[in-house]
DNA sequence: TGGTTATAATAGCCTTGCTTATTATAAGCT
DNA sequence: AGCTTATAATAAGCAAGGCTATTATAACCA
């Protein structure tokens, strides 16, 4: 037991699959000008527009400072405006500019194609289990204590 | 279609959970003064010591720029040297310290009881199936061609 | 031998994560 | 009203990915 198979570690395993998956949409997504990243916050927005940072944030499960630095870069790029909020001088809203509608149906086929060549082989029944597989560890790590642990 | 549930959207979900193990790993380890990418090098040197950069980032499956600058902090912090190889003076090897070993150990626990919450729940079968299927899709993903392929 | 090509490591730049700390503004309480 | 507490956004700093370009050295070949 003291030699463990690293290859089957599937801590980075997910790792590896994870990094595959953005670093390859990224590479295909390049001359759009847009990342992985930023092709999600901007789908998000898409379905519900003028959103506020903080909200924005949560639904993406990032962080605040995370999320505003996207933000920057995707309204230096004019692909969004952020504007205040005329009811609380500290909020500000988000909203889409015009030019992403067409970005987004290229960028939505960049991610059906590659979610299709991710998974290819596997039939419909292993994607599903996948699916719940990853969403029952996601569950369980967000219920860990943030404490320390290393007791038990 | 145009609603396509981004809940189960398993690029996102993968990310989630690869981010939560990684983000999860590091506050435990952080008194220890090592992240998880650091520690996955100390492990591959501590099987095989004396390898090449160029070596190790080959196994680890990362960029050489990317593995030079864990290398430079994991040598300020004294976990390994560099040192020249006699034979080709391009080349360097790295080489852990003494002060790895009781190290490696504690994040070896925490590795094991972070892998072990983070799949409560799972049979072993459900377990096994989880890997096969990430192994599957990682070939996938190695195998695509670099090329743009925005046709097909 | 000398010129070209290949390889090892690194520097420099960009993005996206997380943290912690600041600043401005709201909200809530007495 | 005024004080305290909470919240929104951002700044600053660190880590780890990627990519491209440089530099030093080998290797190859003519």
């Amino acid at each position: 037991m003291e030699r463990e198979n690293l290859d089957r570690n599937f801590g980075f395993i997910l790792n590896d699959v994870s990094r595959l998956m953005r670093t390859t949409f990224d590479r295909r997504a390049k001359s759009i000008g847009l990342t992985r990243s930023q092709w999600w916050v901007l789908t998000h927005l898409y379905r519900r527009d003028g959103l506020v940072q903080a909200e924005l944030a949560e639904i993406l499960e990032i962080e605040r400072p995370t999320l505003g630095r996207l933000l920057d870069r995707l309204e230096a790029k004019g692909w969004l405006r952020r504007e205040p909020d005329p009811g609380d001088r500290r909020v500000k809203r988000v909203f889409l500019t015009d030019e992403v509608k067409p970005a987004m149906k290229s960028l939505r086929r960049i991610a059906a194609d590659l979610r299709q060549e991710a998974l290819e082989g596997l039939n419909e029944k292993e994607r599903e289990r996948l699916v719940d597989i990853l969403i029952h560890m996601k569950t369980n790590l967000l219920n860990l204590p943030v404490t320390d642990k290393s007791k038990t």
